[in-house]
RNA sequence: CGGGGCAUGGCGCAGUCUGGUAGCGCACCUGCUUUGGGAGCAGGGGGUCGUGGGUUCAAAUCCCGCUGCCCCGACCA
């Protein structure tokens, strides 16, 4: 292609509500523009990476053995009804009705569509397994889009949908997904993490999540050095104390805290370390407008997941705002503390081996020192509600585990019979009888690589797309070629060369001044550039610069270059 | 959805407090010069100041409503 046919504006300045860099580049090198919160138009750049994505995804579901097939975006409540997630889904899943009135959906997930074609196409276990897959768009109307296409509303998934007479079969087709996950994101040449992972809402037994690792990524996982095992925070239990409860030193007193509200503050301004201390946080119990508290050691972090995942409590976790605290607990939530709350507490194992210990005294501006379980409280349930922090044993016994942020980019589950014996969906199996199907299913957020891989492959001058990812594999800039006849025919030459070779090449042959040719290419980060300028020309070779490596330059035949390239481009 | 902020040409911003003929940088167009890292000079086009109402001789500026967007918290590929 040629650039003087593609009107690609950057942009010099970033755009002010950009926040991750991902968004900054991919706004100024015009790979997206954006309609609405949510909403963005794929620019010609941008398109054709989100199609080498699709392509490498295609090709490995392929591979596996699932079939393509596509269904529509838009989808009639009533399967939704059957399923039960008209009434579950909430306010994500944008809903509308059509002139006869008829409600409908737009499509952030499709199971339903998929279980209904599979009942009414799968008749016998003979036809098992298959495992169907479409990419599409999908929307979900979340609650905050954020980060460009990270998480818009509007966006590309390959979802995979599995069928099976019963689990060991699932078991295999799982497995099968995982490999060709991992497939996928070696040849797209991310660097990523598989991780057990919590399965959420959808529901089922088993999942993993794929994760690209990159520092502006919205999870944490952890992961062993030793071993291969790796999880996402949210499920990952935290070890269990090694110290056991200790007898009673100190008794219970009072001591004045003005104005130190966080564990900080308190730990300093009382010389005791954080994690002698205890913080108390109020969430939503299960029951309609009941509150309950949980504990954890002053330098634990919650889990939410895990949290909302224990009987009593709301789940989704859902933390009681600052007011409501202060009317029915008559104190600020920075002076809390479970000694004489009069609420169930749910006490992290960690905090609950704990003795002299510190924390509030539900008196603004006091805290207690020198606290007891048993004497001066008592836990209603203890339970693991913590984070696994870096450094801390692995669940596994294979020595400590690091933390890292990771960006989803796959997710892969074993639904079982979930959505197939919700709305019927059989097969007669070897005996003649009708059993329901067990299924799984895999998604991959195709537009959300996009991001995910620029979040990996910057520098401060621009993307460094990977050679599987680039939207062309070689950009020729010619210096001058209005002034130069040479530069003009060599350059017109190698790009013919190069396409007639199948090589993707793009020229920038809008005459543009050296500096703003150099600094938009950088900016867009096509992986292999060839200058062809009067200065190396007349020594009879170009100049070469791989993108991730500007600094060195190579000598370029001008005869043989394709070979050159070729040696250079990788493989896909 | 709760809390905070912003809305002025395509982008980034000033002007708003203290009402008085809408400005800067980038981008865009024309010409000349320049030509290996976002050039220089000269000229030019483009804005009902998000929107509706109000106050006033006069509103980007003050008041009220609405809308959109961004940021912080609970969801997800």
């Amino acid at each position: 292609m040629r650039l003087s046919r593609l009107p690609l504006t950057t942009l010099k300045e970033t755009p002010a509500d950009a926040e991750v860099m991902s968004h900054q580049l991919m706004l100024r090198a015009g790979l997206i523009r954006m309609l609405a919160a949510g909403l963005y138009s794929w620019m010609p750049f941008g398109l054709k990476v989100a199609r080498k994505v699709e392509t490498i995804v295609r090709e490995e579901m392929d591979r596996s053995g699932a079939v393509e097939l596509l269904m529509p975006a838009v989808q009639p409540a009533e399967l939704w009804h059957e399923s039960g997630r008209w009434e579950q889904y909430g306010p994500e899943l944008l809903r509308f009705a059509d002139r006869h009135e008829r409600e409908f959906c737009f499509g952030p997930t499709h199971e339903e569509v998929i279980t209904d074609i599979a009942r009414r196409e799968l008749k016998s276990y003979r036809q098992l397994p298959v495992n169907y897959y479409q990419i599409q768009t999908k929307f979900r109307d979340e609650i905050r889009p954020r980060f460009g296409v990270m998480r818009a509303r509007e966006f590309v998934m390959k979802d995979a949908y599995s069928f099976h007479l019963d689990s060991a079969s699932l078991d295999e087709t799982y497995e099968e997904m995982r490999l060709a996950y991992c497939r996928i994101f070696d040849r797209l040449g991310l660097e990523y993490r598989y991780v057990r992972a919590d399965s959420g809402a959808i529901g089922g037994a088993l999942s993993h999540e794929f994760h690209v690792l990159a520092d502006s990524g919205e999870d944490e996982i952890v992961y062993s050095e030793q071993s291969d095992y790796a999880a996402n925070v949210e499920q990952a239990p935290a070890p269990a104390p090694e110290s056991p409860h200790t007898e009673p030193t100190q008794e219970l007193q009072e001591a004045d805290t003005p104005d130190q509200r966080t564990i900080e503050e308190v730990s300093e301004f009382l010389g005791t370390p954080p994690e002698q201390s205890v913080k108390t946080l109020i969430v939503q119990g299960e029951e309609d407008g009941s509150l309950v508290a949980l504990i954890l050691r002053g330098d634990h972090r919650l889990n939410a997941v895990k949290a909302a995942k224990i009987e009593g409590i709301r789940s989704p976790l859902c933390f009681a705002d600052e007011a409501e605290v202060r009317k029915k607990l008559g104190c600020p939530v920075g002076s809390l503390g479970p000694a004489g709350l009069d609420l169930p507490l749910y006490v992290d194992a960690s905090a609950a081996v704990l003795s002299d210990f510190v924390c509030g005294a539900n008196r603004e501006g006091v805290h207690y020192t020198g606290v007891n379980w048993g004497r001066d409280a008592n836990p209603e349930q203890v339970c693991d509600i913590r984070n696994l922090e870096d450094g801390e044993s692995s669940p596994d016994g294979s020595g400590p585990v690091r933390s890292a942020r990771g960006i989803e980019v796959g997710h892969i589950f074993q639904l079982g019979d979930k959505y197939s014996q919700a709305m019927n969906c059989t097969v007669l199996n070897p005996d003649g009888k009708e059993q329901v199907v067990t299924m799984g299913c895999y998604g991959i957020g195709i537009t959300r690589i996009v991001a995910a891989a620029i979040e990996q492959n910057h520098d401060e001058q621009g993307i460094i797309w990977p050679d599987a990812m680039a939207p062309f594999s070689v950009l020729l800039c010619p210096i001058g070629a209005d002034r130069d006849d040479t530069v003009r025919t060599t350059a017109e030459t190698l790009y013919q060369q190069c396409q007639e070779a199948g090589i993707e090449v793009l020229m920038d042959d809008r005459d543009l001044r050296p500096g703003v040719m150099f600094a938009e290419a950088d900016l867009v980060g096509i992986p292999h550039r060839v200058v062809i300028s009067p200065r190396t020309l007349e020594q009879g070779r170009l100049e070469y610069r791989h993108r991730r490596n500007l600094d060195e330059a190579e000598d370029a035949p001008v005869d043989e270059l394709l070979e050159f390239l070729q040696a250079r481009i990788a493989p896909n």
